[in-house]
DNA sequence: GCCCAGGTGGGTA
DNA sequence: TACCCACATGGG
């Protein structure tokens, strides 16, 4: 797995992610960004900065309605903005509203208790810990899987826990290098393994993995 | 027009 | 557990 991190980070270079200037910002972009492409997220982010909303306490007390409205075009819009709604509740409850109070809690405790939310998966929830928290977790996406699927690491069948155990198995590390494979595997996806179209013979983990037989 | 996108929750067998 | 389906906009 090291040497698919060297290869790409050798293609792509670094990719500064997550792109956002607070982290609130980052749980928003993680739960707006599911089943969703990011040009679309960056429109409804900046829609709830032109709206002063990207705060918990005011996307609290904001309607559903009007949280909606500000959020279409990241898609799927009415049940997003109840995931939004839920999260800043639980915070609220859970940690004052403080995410920095919320991120002292124990990784493994924190995941738990994020899954219980309403509208947070493995990978939302993971992708808070990791890029809002800097908790050292390995965030699974398709595209990470479809690479890895392709690739012979993982079956067709492989459950997010089970990639997730892969890598961390295979790449032990800290959260800025779980960070950047993660990011490097996504763009990896963007450019060479698309939907159903895999442009393999471009993507330089199949030469990397050509030149090595 | 079609396919795809940095998933999740709910229902059914 | 293992499938299905709904959720919805915008870009190529």
């Amino acid at each position: 797995m090291s040497e698919y991190y060297n290869q790409l980070s050798t293609a792509l270079g670094p990719q500064n992610w997550w792109p956002a200037q607070t982290q609130f910002e980052i749980v928003v972009g993680a739960i707006l960004t599911q089943n969703t492409s990011w040009t679309n997220v960056e429109q409804a982010i900046a829609n709830l900065r032109s709206a002063r909303m990207l705060f918990p306490l005011a996307m609290l007390k904001a309607s559903t309605p009007r949280l909606a409205r500000l959020i279409r075009p990241s898609g799927y819009f009415r049940q997003k903005a109840k995931k939004l709604k839920a999260f800043c509740k639980f915070l609220s409850a859970e940690y004052g509203g403080s995410l920095t109070r919320m991120f002292r809690t124990p990784t493994a405790e924190l995941r738990e208790k994020l899954l219980g939310v309403f509208g947070i998966g493995p990978e939302t929830a993971d992708s808070i810990l990791l890029y809002a928290g800097k908790h050292p977790v390995f965030v699974v996406d398709t595209y990470t899987k479809r690479i890895l699927q392709r690739h012979g690491w993982v079956s067709e069948k492989a459950s997010y826990d089970e990639v997730q155990q892969l890598v961390l198995a295979d790449f032990p590390g800290e959260a800025a290098h779980y960070n950047e494979l993660h990011a490097l595997f996504v763009q990896a996806g963007k450019n060479w393994c698309r939907g159903r179209e895999a442009l393999c013979a471009q993507c330089p983990l199949e030469r990397f993995l050509k030149e090595s037989r």
